[in-house]
RNA sequence: CGGGACGUGGCGCAGCCCGGUAGCGCACAUGCUUGGGGUGCAUGGGGUCGGCGGUUCAAAUCCGCCCGUCCCGACCA
C-alpha cells in the first residue's frame, strides 16, 4: 500500500482545508451534529463516549487532590452577578437572561451561568465560619451558556459542558499553591491522557479571567498552527470573598477574607484531540480516551462462520478480558473494505483482521490507525501484545504531538520576522514584551497574534528590547494566532 | 456584530441567468453476487426545493424580509 494512496475518501483532506476537514470530521465521525437553534450542538453517543472517558479520567485525578463533587443553581440572580464588578463587566456581552417564569414577569432577571463564582459566593458566605471549615475544596460537573456570536462545533458553542472548582484557603500563599497544583494536574492529565503536550503558564492582566487576580492556563498547538486554551486555573484572591462576604475566623480570633481559586476544563478539549490528531483520513484518537480501542474485523470467505467468526469472537473475548475496550464487526451488509475505512475516519486506534488464511496460521493482523503500519500476531498472543500496542500508539501519537510543538515554537527578536513568521508558518513565536497592555493591542491589531502564555521561567528581564516598542523588555512572552 | 458565499430526498450536486409536470451520483430497501482497502447486477422507496411574504394564469427559478451553515475580520473556554 502506497502512503499517498487515499483510502478514506468521505472528508476533505487536512491539508487540502483545514477548517473543512474540521467540520467534516465531527459529522461523519458522529461526534456531534447540529441543531436548528445558532451555535448548538448535540454531542452525539460517539462524541459523548470521549467526553465519559475525560471526565472519568478528570475525576479521578480531581478527587486524588482531596476535592468532592456537588452541585450549584443553573440560575444566578442579577444582583450576585454584579456583585464584583470586573466580573460581571467582563462577562455581561455573552449572558442569557430568564426574564419569565411561566407566565410570570420575574421581579428580578435571572442570568444562565456563564461560570458560578456568583451563584457559589453566597453560599461560601453562609457555610464559612471557623477557620475549622477551611479548606472548603468543591468542583462540579456543569453545563453552562455563553452567548457567543461565532460557534464551532466544540471549540465554541453556545452551551458547553466543563467541571469547574471552587476552593477557598486561609492563607494566600495556600491559594496559590492550589492555582498552581491544579494547573501542574491539567497539564499531566493531557499529556498523559489525551497525549497533546501544553504549554503551562500564566495569562497577561489583558488575558485573565474576569475578577481573577491572575489567571494560570496551558496552552495546546493545533496542526494548523494555532493555539487552542486547554483549561484555566485561577488565583481569585480575596476578590470575590470581599465581594459575598465569604469570612472566617482564624486561631487569633481575627475576622479574615477567604482566599479563592476556581478552575475549569471544557468539551473544547475534544476539538482538541480532533486538530492535534487527526490526519487526512480522519480522527486518531489517543488509545486512553478512545471509546473504542480495538475493532475486530472478520474476513468473510466461503465457510467462515464457522471458521473465521469463532477465532473473532474468541480474540474479543480475549481482549475484553484484558480489559482492552474492543469492538467486534461481523456484519454481512458491509464489505471488509468499507469497514476498513470508516474506522480509520473514526480513529479507533487498532485494527485487527482475521480471515481464513490467519485461522489457518493461528494468527490475526494488527494494522496501526497511528503509523498505519500491519503486523501478524498469534492469536494466543493477543491480550499481552494488544495492550503493549495501545501503549505504544499513545507514546507515538503524543511524541508525534511533542515534535510538531517544538518545531513550531520560534524565538524572535524582530517584529519583521515576527510578523512573517505568523504570516507563512504560525505556530508559537517567542518574544520579548515591555508588560504594556498598549503592545499586546497594536500586536493583536497588526498581527491577529495575542500572548498566550508566559512560563515560569521567562518571566524576567530579557536581553533584547520590547518587540514593538523597543522598551526594555521584562518577559519573554508565547505569542500566538488561537481559537 | 461587520464583509463575502451558500441553502434542492440522509450526503454531495445539477436545474435558477431565460418562470411552464424536480433530476443525477452516493446512501437506503429487496434479491442474487462478491468479500484481505469503500464488490457487481437488477428492481424499488423517499423531496411542502431553508422559512414567511410578494409579483404572475403559473415560482426551485424573479423581488423583499427572516433563519441557518461556511469563509474572512472584531469579541471569547
Amino acid at each position: 500500500m502506497s502512503a499517498n494512496e487515499r483510502l478514506v475518501k468521505q472528508i476533505t483532506p487536512k491539508t487540502e482545508d483545514f477548517s473543512r476537514w474540521y467540520g467534516e470530521i465531527v459529522q461523519k465521525a458522529e461526534l456531534a451534529d447540529y441543531t436548528p437553534m445558532k451555535g448548538m450542538m448535540v454531542i452525539r453517543p460517539y462524541g459523548y463516549a470521549v467526553w465519559e472517558n475525560i471526565q472519568q479520567r478528570l475525576d479521578r485525578r480531581i478527587k486524588a487532590l482531596g476535592h468532592v463533587n456537588a452541585y450549584f443553581p443553573l440560575f444566578i440572580p442579577e444582583s450576585f452577578l454584579k456583585k464584583e464588578a470586573e466580573h460581571v463587566e467582563g462577562f455581561a456581552p455573552e449572558v442569557a437572561w430568564v426574564t419569565v417564569g411561566g407566565k410570570e414577569e420575574l421581579e428580578e432577571r435571572l442570568a444562565v451561568r456563564p461560570t458560578s463564582e456568583a451563584v457559589i459566593g453566597p453560599m461560601y458566605s453562609k457555610w464559612i465560619k471557623s477557620w475549622r471549615d477551611l479548606p472548603v475544596l468543591i468542583n462540579q460537573w456543569a453545563n453552562i451558556v455563553r452567548w457567543e456570536k461565532v460557534t464551532r462545533p466544540f471549540l465554541r458553542t453556545t452551551e458547553f459542558l466543563w467541571q469547574e472548582g471552587h476552593t477557598c484557603h486561609a492563607t494566600a500563599e495556600e491559594a496559590e499553591v492550589e492555582t498552581l497544583s491544579i494547573l501542574t494536574m491539567y497539564k499531566e492529565f493531557c499529556e498523559t491522557e489525551l497525549a497533546i503536550p501544553v504549554l503551562a503558564g500564566h495569562k497577561t492582566p489583558r488575558e485573565k479571567f474576569a475578577g481573577a487576580q491572575m489567571t494560570y492556563a496551558i496552552e495546546a498547538l493545533m496542526s494548523d498552527g494555532k493555539a487552542l486554551q486547554m483549561g484555566t486555573s485561577h488565583n481569585l484572591g480575596q476578590h470575590f470573598s470581599r465581594a459575598f462576604d465569604i469570612k472566617f475566623e482564624d486561631q487569633s480570633q481575627t475576622l479574615q477574607y477567604v482566599w479563592q481559586t476556581s478552575w475549569g476544563m471544557t468539551t473544547r478539549t475534544i476539538g482538541a484531540l480532533i486538530m492535534v490528531h487527526g490526519d487526512d483520513s480522519g480522527l486518531r484518537f489517543p488509545p486512553r480516551i478512545a471509546p473504542v480501542q480495538v475493532v475486530i474485523i472478520p474476513i468473510p470467505f466461503g465457510d467462515w462462520k464457522t471458521t473465521v467468526l469463532p477465532a473473532a469472537q474468541a480474540a474479543a473475548e480475549s481482549l475484553r478480558k484484558a480489559g482492552v475496550r474492543v469492538q467486534l464487526d461481523a456484519r454481512e451488509e458491509a464489505t471488509p473494505g468499507w469497514k476498513f475505512s470508516e474506522y480509520e475516519m473514526r480513529g479507533i486506534p487498532l485494527r485487527i483482521e482475521i480471515g481464513p488464511r490467519d485461522v489457518k496460521n493461528g494468527q490475526a493482523v494488527c494494522v496501526r490507525r497511528d503509523l498505519k503500519t500491519k503486523q501478524a500476531v498469534p492469536l494466543a498472543d493477543l491480550a499481552v501484545r494488544v495492550p503493549a500496542l495501545l501503549d505504544e500508539i499513545q507514546a507515538v501519537l503524543f511524541d508525534q504531538a511533542g515534535t510538531f510543538l517544538t518545531a513550531n515554537t520560534r524565538r524572535v527578536q524582530a517584529y519583521d520576522e515576527f510578523k512573517s513568521v505568523l504570516e507563512s508558518s504560525r505556530g508559537f513565536v517567542v518574544s520579548p514584551w515591555c508588560g504594556g497592555a498598549e503592545c499586546e493591542d497594536k500586536i493583536k491589531t497588526e498581527t491577529m497574534a495575542t500572548i498566550r502564555v508566559i512560563l515560569p521561567g521567562d518571566d524576567s528581564p530579557q536581553d533584547g528590547p520590547c518587540l514593538c516598542c523597543g522598551k526594555p523588555a521584562v518577559a519573554a512572552a508565547h505569542f500566538a494566532r488561537a481559537y
